[in-house]
RNA sequence: GCUGCCGUAGCUCAGGGGUAGAGCACUCCCUUGGUAAGGGAGAGGCCGGAAGUUCAAAUCUUCUCGGCAGCACCA
């Protein structure tokens, strides 16, 4: 078998097969068998995907990937993406091709159109790309010299692949792949023919994106499409959708009538009382919680005087997204403008960290005082576009759990791991204990000299690895005055939300003059971590909601048991629990509704009630309550008194507030 | 804000150039029924708003407002 120049490629078993040149993935893969032939898509050469048909030179570690690889999906969503820009401009000539990356559980491709596409172009383009797998065309990697690659796209018109080759790194490779007779600038690598892809794919939807993800640049349209190894996994993926949809928060408040909003108050929150219980109760445990931290709570105004933003840096940095008040009697002059043009203005607070700076600046501090830990469930206003907003996740108006901590440059590490730590208990009791930390850096808009902002970010990433955590980071993503930690929760369909926050601001105290006495004498400017650990109330009851599905722990539950007789004979005995249960301080109802059991069951479960307690004439007999609990379709029968132990026992908060 | 889609009773949705329908919810009546919809009767909308085309518009056109998804922006 050997020769002059032979290749050893090793298996992943181990075993190691010796070939002369040249030799390819295809050559391996027929070598093992015509099963293996049939299902390679790829080959795995030390660690990096190649295209079946590339030579390999040397030894190597090599592994065929087939589509039960995780390598293997990515590469059937890949090429999804190329034959659907194949389909679009086989159908739509003039249309450029830009951009068709690989996203979770599918793909994109970003076109340049004159018109954009629409929901009916899909079906079509999506039958086309079907005949294209039938189609079977091979798929050929090509060497291009960059210039010719460069002056070819633009000769053709694809003005943006020329632009993206003429922005790839010097010494870059620039590979070409062709499938019949269309052809795309690509990194690859492939499958081996276009046949390979099979049919699970499916349109999904249309969307504009801008040209490099800036809203300066021109809008293209975008087709989603998501992506199986086979129909079934496909189906599967649509069901679960399907299924998440059904965690909408914004559906659930509706249907256990927790809020609601109406285009009177855009993006502002109607709380019902269930959802308002809600609020007070996650409330009520993050403030035990700070308490136990050694915050102090204050409360600050609501409007302030423009001057006072414009020193603060909001004015500069944060106008476009501040309610503007002017301070001025309206005029009630039939005809005259209500407000003149000359009216001194003022905004609503969209944060709370100025505020809390003029009441740090009250009395002199001294460096013994710090850190002070200042605390406010701050109702904040923002100008959200309207394309941003997004029933709880994202409002105007909305309530942080804020806090600011003054503290000197040497306690920052410990601030960042105290507050760490508290976020990551609270997270845990809430039923998170997995989460997402990011570390963001300077923005291209902010205030402060780029030395502080060195400093800055090299202390906030210094603490945060003193935590211990994981994470990741968010280029470009910091706050204006200052780098922040993100942590992130996700949605029912996956979505990241940032809920806690932590953010290491030098400028704002500076700006503000809030100073404190050192231990020197002279003046210092003290270092402020904003932070929030759920963010805002809003989003995370939002997330809650979603993350149970509604069927929140008892102690978060607005009603947390409904008590149900059978028939009217037990009504006097549910009457009785019902009221042991109430002076016991529990959110309970009673439904002497003359209904039939099982609409009740039905009624309550539909509204996500953690316990309905079932009384008929043996319950009433015998001192018992039958528990059905939410999720379950089993009942237990146990005695009141016990039930009841229970239930208060449940109904504590995870921290064992009452 | 940008692109696409959508906007009919409280909710979910059907209809579609000749002045509007279903199921659930609501009200009343019958039913006292053992764990996710018992039966009957009734009330409720002028079809997001404005303008236009037409003998005639919820149905076509334009504009506008709002919702949804994505993008951009952000907790």
């Amino acid at each position: 078998m050997s020769s002059n120049n032979p290749v050893n490629l090793r298996l992943p078993d181990g075993s190691v097969r010796t070939f002369d040149k040249p030799v390819t993935g295809t050559t391996l893969a027929a070598d093992i068998g015509p099963g293996l032939l049939k299902a390679a898509l790829a080959i795995k050469v030390n660690g990096d995907i190649w295209d079946l048909s590339r030579e390999i030179e040397e030894d190597s570690d090599v592994a065929i990937v087939t589509k039960k690889d995780e390598d293997g999906l990515e590469l059937l969503r890949h090429d999804a993406a190329h034959i659907m820009a194949e389909a679009v401009q086989e159908l739509f000539p003039g249309t450029q091709v830009t951009i068709g990356p690989v996203i979770e559980n599918g793909f994109f491709y970003d076109f340049a159109r004159d018109k954009p596409f629409s929901d009916d172009d899909l079906e079509v383009i999506e039958k086309r790309m079907h005949e294209i797998v039938k189609r079977n065309e091979e798929i050929i990697r090509e060497v291009w010299d960059r210039d010719e690659a460069i002056a070819y796209f633009k000769k053709i018109g694809e003005h943006y692949k020329a632009e993206i080759i003429t922005d790839l790194p010097e010494g870059e490779v620039v590979t070409i792949y062709r499938q019949g007779e269309w052809l795309d600038l690509c990194r690859g690598p492939h499958l081996p023919s276009t046949g390979k892809l099979g049919d699970a794919f499916k349109l999904m939807k249309v969307a504009g994106a801008y040209w490099r993800g800036d809203s300066k640049n021109e809008m293209l349209t975008r087709i989603y499409g998501t992506c199986w190894t086979d129909k079934k996994e496909l189906k599967a993926y649509l069901h679960r959708l399907e299924e998440a949809e059904k965690r909408d928060h914004r559906k659930l408040g509706r249907e256990m009538d927790l809020f609601h909003l109406q285009e009177e108050a855009q993006g502002s929150v109607f709380w019902h009382p269930k959802g308002y219980t809600m609020w007070l109760q996650l409330e009520k445990y993050i403030r035990s919680r700070i308490q136990e931290f050694d915050y102090q709570e204050v409360k600050t105004p609501q409007v302030l005087d423009s001057k006072f933003w414009e020193q603060s840096g909001h004015w500069a940095k944060f106008r476009e997204n501040m309610f503007v008040v002017p301070d001025e009697t309206p005029s009630t002059e039939e005809g005259a403008p209500i407000i003149s043009p000359d009216a001194k203005l003022m905004a609503l607070k969209p944060m709370n960290c100025p505020a809390h700076v003029q009441v740090f600046k009250q009395g002199i501090k001294s460096y013994r005082d710090l850190p002070i830990r200042m605390a406010e469930f701050g109702c904040c206003h923002r100008n959200e576009a309207h394309g941003a907003l997004h029933g709880l996740m994202r409002v105007r108006q909305m309530t942080q759990d804020d806090g600011h901590i003054f503290c000197r440059e040497d306690q920052i590490t410990e601030e960042t791991i105290k507050f760490c730590e508290l976020l990551a208990s609270v997270y845990r009791d809430l039923g998170f204990p997995e989460f997402r930390v990011l570390l963001a850096t300077r923005p291209e808009k902010r205030s402060g000299t780029d030395e502080s902002w060195d400093h800055a970010e090299k202390s906030l990433e210094d603490a945060l690895k003193a935590t211990g955590l994981d994470y990741g980071f968010a280029p470009g993503e910091g706050a204006f005055y200052g780098p922040k930690l993100e942590f992130h929760l996700n949605d029912a369909i996956g979505r990241t939300w940032q809920c806690g926050t932590l953010q290491l601001d030098p400028n704002m105290a500076k700006n503000l003059g809030a100073t404190y006495i050192g231990e020197d004498g002279n003046k210092h400017t003290p270092i402020m971590l904003h932070r929030a650990v759920l963010g805002t109330l809003e989003r995370f009851l939002g997330i809650m909601i979603e993350h149970y599905a509604g069927k929140v722990p008892m102690w978060l539950a607005p009603v947390q048991a409904v008590v149900a007789p059978i028939t009217s004979e037990a009504g006097e005995y549910a009457q009785e629990v019902f009221d042991k249960m109430q002076a016991a301080g529990m959110r309970v109802e009673l439904d002497l509704r003359n209904e039939k059991i099982n609409y009740k069951v039905r009624e309550h479960s539909v509204k996500k009630v953690p316990a309905i307690i079932v009384v008929g004439k043996r319950e009433a007999e015998q001192g018992t309550v039958s528990i059905r609990r939410i999720g379950s379709k089993d009942q237990t029968v146990i005695p009141f008194t016990e039930a009841l132990e229970a239930f208060t026992k449940e109904a504590t908060m995870p921290n064992g507030t009452a």
